[in-house]
DNA sequence: ACCACCACGGTAATCGATTTCCCACGGAAC
DNA sequence: GTTCCGTGGGAAATCGATTACCGTGGTGGT
């Protein structure tokens, strides 16, 4: 159980026969101190069982070795794996990673937003859920703190961003279905998630822009709920032989998990590709081809960006596809 | 950019021309304040911008409405469904859950204690890493403030605790497995976990006790890679016809991965079954047969033992199995 | 007329650390 | 012997909020 009151530095400073100042210097070792004392000070504070108050220092100091990630959602493994990867890439500096999750909602991220600007943070990183009424939210973090966009943005803001090239990734996708059927005798039909987060919005362009204008398009959002509802509506509607794009991994799956439930054939009557390379997609049977995301190396961009807190600048990168077994190989 | 500094209750109450107390009463609300005076001051705060420094706050009072979740690894799926799950618990009664990756290792998740111990989150809740190492991470916490440990658990702490009974959950398996095959004559082999954690532990206990004590067992971590290379060696050893017992769901997917992979059938050769009931379970083809922990009651008994801070309690819940298409139906 | 009481504003203490400023002491330089 | 400088300790200011305490003025009861 919680004991009435843990140690501070006072209570250290008085085991100790010293001052506050001596202890504060001894344990964060900013001015050298009398080894005689050092022991004095460290031997009291060990007795005692003194950890820092780090809400005292935070308000003294400017700086709280930490940065905030807010996501929309932890159940998407896209982005409980940049969640991942940032911890990781921050662990090495000593920055704290915390995690907030927006739970999809726009009063929830304002929260989540607020809550990390009011605890001081050194940065915020931001998965925007909504491409313009996510706008508030995100600006007011830029004018508090550096903040950076992630995978998802919205325009005009004073905010940093890092994401891929979703134009850059539909081209690929092009390229590969291209080289194995002919597009323009073969349907395709994008499976994609309503326009209102810039990744949404950018794929399905790039879907118009390196298929046709006028392909057929089915939306709803980033789950596998909406895969497998999407795909009972493309074999209700006849769609035989499609070649079906999807804008995420996890809407690919559940297309993938419908098709095979209802006994279609992959990738011989239908070709499935997704987006983003999550872990998952090397596990369906067969195997999702996919257009991988470099979450490792965003991850450590954003760790740069954070460290030297320069001008807010934007950095896409360039996604690479991963061949899996769910669409024909090259000829 | 971010702004020299960043208005204070001494910016808004000379703005208004009243005094800080004045301030601070107008926008928490603890007292009434003169109607023309409130005006006043949420017309100053507005003005200036004002934010409330929380780490102002959280220094003067002893609660700060925050809890800290401490995660072994936030790529795997189950763990991040409850960080989920608990985020959506605690975002009703206005508490803001956060959460901190330990990236696998015992010091980063000692970090993790620490960093929230420091910040005075009102209670930790905490999925140890390590059945015995993760002691001192535990017990620190345990002495600082309301700790609840979650689905894995430390032994001898004052800390509560708040599971899935993994006896219960195999003893399931066993009765399902046992209805549709011949337990004495086909073989069954565990695909489980290294027993550093006390799922790992529980659940191999399990399977000796309903299955047999010398049942053939083989180790690894809650991983896909290490259910495949699992997979990969159960063919070599010739275990043909064999049903396969996972320890997690993650591993159940790389064991299914594999068998399909190498073009076995399943259920008709081989039968696996998962643990966990993660959502991709269900995507799989053939769906996964899993132990299903009851994750969003789980939360919500987290947040109870939050809100009435007893004595420390544990709390073991029923799991229940999800009947896929690899394991054969009940005749 | 008096007193109890309520409503509500302001002053200052408080939370726990860091850091500035000042001071004492000892040794080196000349 | 005096000045100068470096080392290192301690007192007190500081960060930004909340809140205990005090004071004042008005109201209602008797």
């Amino acid at each position: 159980m919680p004991p009435s009151r843990s140690a501070t530095m006072a209570d250290v400073a008085r085991l100790a026969g010293v001052s506050v100042a001596t202890v504060s210097r001894t344990l964060s070792g900013t001015r050298s101190v009398d080894p005689a004392m050092q022991r004095k000070v460290t031997e009291a504070a060990e007795r005692l069982g003194y950890r820092v108050n780090l809400v005292g220092r935070a308000l003294r100091q400017t700086r709280t070795s930490t940065v905030g990630l807010v996501v929309p959602d932890l159940d998407n493994p896209y982005f409980s794996a940049l969640a991942q990867q940032l911890s990781r890439a921050f662990s090495d500096p000593g920055i704290d990673l915390l995690v907030f999750s927006a739970d999809g909602s726009l009063e929830t991220e304002a929260r989540g937003v607020r809550s990390f600007l009011g605890r001081q943070v050194d940065a915020l990183v931001l998965i925007p859920v909504h491409e313009q009424l996510s706008e508030p939210s995100v600006t007011a973090a830029a004018a508090a703190v550096h903040t950076i966009q992630l995978d998802r943005r919205v325009q005009g803001t004073a905010a940093s961003y890092v994401g891929v090239s979703n134009r850059a990734g539909m081209q690929l996708v092009r390229e590969h279905v291209a080289a194995a059927v002919d597009v323009s005798r073969q349907p395709v039909v994008y499976v994609g998630a309503t326009p209102d987060s810039s990744s949404a919005h950018e794929r399905l362009d790039g879907m118009r822009q390196y298929f046709s204008p006028d392909v057929p398009v089915l939306l709803g959002d980033f789950s596998a709920a909406w895969g497998r509802e999407a795909a009972a509506r493309i074999l209700a509607d006849g769609w035989t032989g499609a070649t079906i794009v999807t804008a995420a991994d996890v809407i690919a799956l559940g297309v993938l998990a419908h098709l095979l439930h209802e006994g279609r054939s992959v990738p011989d009557e239908f070709r499935v590709v997704g987006f983003d390379g999550i872990g998952a997609a090397a596990l369906a049977h067969p195997s999702l081809t996919t257009v991988r995301q470099p979450v490792e190396e965003m991850a450590r961009s954003i760790r740069s960006l954070v460290e030297s807190d320069d001008e807010p600048s934007s950095r896409w990168f360039k996604p690479d596809i991963v061949f899996g077994a769910t669409s024909p190989a090259a000829p």
